[in-house]
DNA sequence: TGACGAGACTTAGATTATCTCAGTCTTGCG
DNA sequence: CGCAAGACTGAGATAATCTAAGTCTCGTCA
């Protein structure tokens, strides 16, 4: 007795992560950041799941959306799911003999922190692949493939590791140190900003008892760490400078600290490893390490 | 520090459910059916998987394919995976009101059992909104949206309903039943077959003690057991009758048995809830209703 | 009170992803 | 040796998904 028409099946699985998305982040904007596509998309996959399911999954309100009860009550099992999902496909990647060691890092960490780093560290590890990709926010280690995250953090998971303080103070080429005696001086000077530390300046000043006068947010801002460090580094400014990130400058002399004052952080530099135990053999040796060689600043 | 390339994300879920599939069927083609496309389509699937994995998911042998060691490890928290997705959906649909019960059953039951009973079951749960959908094989309840689904089953499960004990007999229209006085004369009859139960003739002939000359596959197949019903009562031959879905014609007079003995089944009615708890408000009470409605058989 | 901004919606059209189809290849089996 | 089963391939069709650009509604702020 044959006749197989075909079967109502679940609905689209694209529609269910979009849908896991908004309403783990109760946005359709900060979904459709997540899912890397633009809101529209997620509106219509919200859309095409509500149809499939027949009910109504977010209230629209004027500002933003509001989970349905019946929605939230379903969402932890959902992302629960995700979760799983995601787990698995680490354990298919696991599988990959050899495979690279991915490392997620803030931009600034990984062109100013990590490369230097990296020729010890694949003689430290021969035969190590590493990848390294640059992000602003660090990856949802649960859900994300990667082995190993980079990132200042206040408060580090208890899976993490925490390196040492870090501090921050000006610096400048040697040329412009020589003419700043005290802290009014910095009126005088271009005042170079990272576009996402803008209030360091701030912070550093006030904490240093700088005059009020000097304005903390002049000046150009970067929107990599680089290059503002690379302007730096040219004399075209007073960049405000992460130990973890200038030392080895500081230590060569191509930069100098005008000032002694430093500013401790409540952010350091952690390393994050992923919550279900460590996905590639060799990361939790490549942590130790490189929690070792914060210490021991590269040279060059 | 901006800077946000598109991150490397999970590999297409489509890709995962396909590999997901195929891994537990161990075959392209199976899995191909599963899910209700081509297996040229598997082959795709899981061909990308393998690229983004960088990993051989399946050694492709002569005759079918075969799982490497790390598919197989990573299969069973895949499985769940889908599963908890399957479930969370549940959960979703669980909060439409009012939504009609989904009931999944083999062709001859939905036709021939289920269908006659519709209109006392209406009369019994005013409001009730119910959808058939008919299907060879059980749906897995775990996976696929059914709130009840009935099927003839050797073994039910725990969470399962099997109905009193059944037993074919041949019937056909009471003209032929007139001329047939004891087993030997079937040899000159046409005997009627589903295509599905074609070993039923040789089963009941064999355990009545009828005469080996009779070809026990001779006669016509079809397709639907409704169909080889229709030609029984159109005088066509002698059809071998499941007693829960010809009884109501015997009773009629519409069809006649002419023999008196019966061969009890191993396989039994079976109502079927979903293992994770009825998913729709009214499942439990249904159940009990059809439960209870097999043993009075519907008028006409 | 009115301009603005945030956030979601809509539609058309473009872009991808996915599927089918038809043919091929290999191998086990009769 | 021919056939059947099961998987692969590549081209082309189809369907799913995304983007883009313009709307709409409401808060907020001047």
């Amino acid at each position: 007795m044959p006749l197989a028409p075909p079967r109502p099946r679940l609905p689209s699985l694209n529609a269910l992560r979009a849908f896991e998305a908004a309403a783990r982040c109760e946005s359709f904007t900060k979904a459709a950041e997540e899912l890397g596509v633009t809101a529209g998309a997620v509106t219509q996959q919200i859309r095409q799941l509500e149809a499939w399911l027949g009910i109504r999954l977010f209230d629209r309100l004027a500002q933003g959306v509001a989970l349905t009860p019946a929605a939230r009550a379903a969402l932890p099992r959902l992302s629960r799911s995700f979760d799983m999902l995601a787990h698995s496909v680490q354990d298919l990647r696991a599988a990959h003999e050899n495979r690279a060691l991915a490392i997620a890092a803030l931009p600034c960490i990984a062109q100013l922190w990590l490369s230097p780093r990296l020729p010890a560290l694949q003689q430290a590890f021969p035969g190590l692949l590493v990848s390294i990709t640059a992000m602003e926010q660090p990856p949802d280690l649960k859900r994300e493939p990667y082995d190993l995250a980079l990132f200042y953090l206040e408060d580090a998971p208890t899976t993490a590791q925490a390196l040492d303080p870090d501090a921050i103070l000006p610096v400048c080429a040697p040329a412009i140190a020589r003419r700043l005696e005290n802290t009014a001086d910095l009126a005088n000077e271009t005042l170079l900003h990272d576009a996402v530390w803008r209030d360091d300046w701030a912070r550093w000043l006030a904490s240093a008892g700088a005059p009020k006068t000097i304005d903390p947010h002049g000046g150009p801002a970067f929107s990599l760490y680089a290059l503002a460090l690379d302007a730096a580094l040219a004399g075209a400014g007073v960049l405000m400078g992460r130990m973890s990130l200038i030392g080895p400058h500081l230590e060569a002399g191509r930069l100098a600290a005008p000032f002694e004052y430093r500013l401790t952080m409540p952010d350091r530099l952690t390393l994050l490893a992923p919550p279900d135990g460590p996905s590639h053999p060799r990361v939790a040796a490549v942590m130790e390490w490189l929690g070792s060689s914060a210490n021991s600043q590269p040279s060059s």
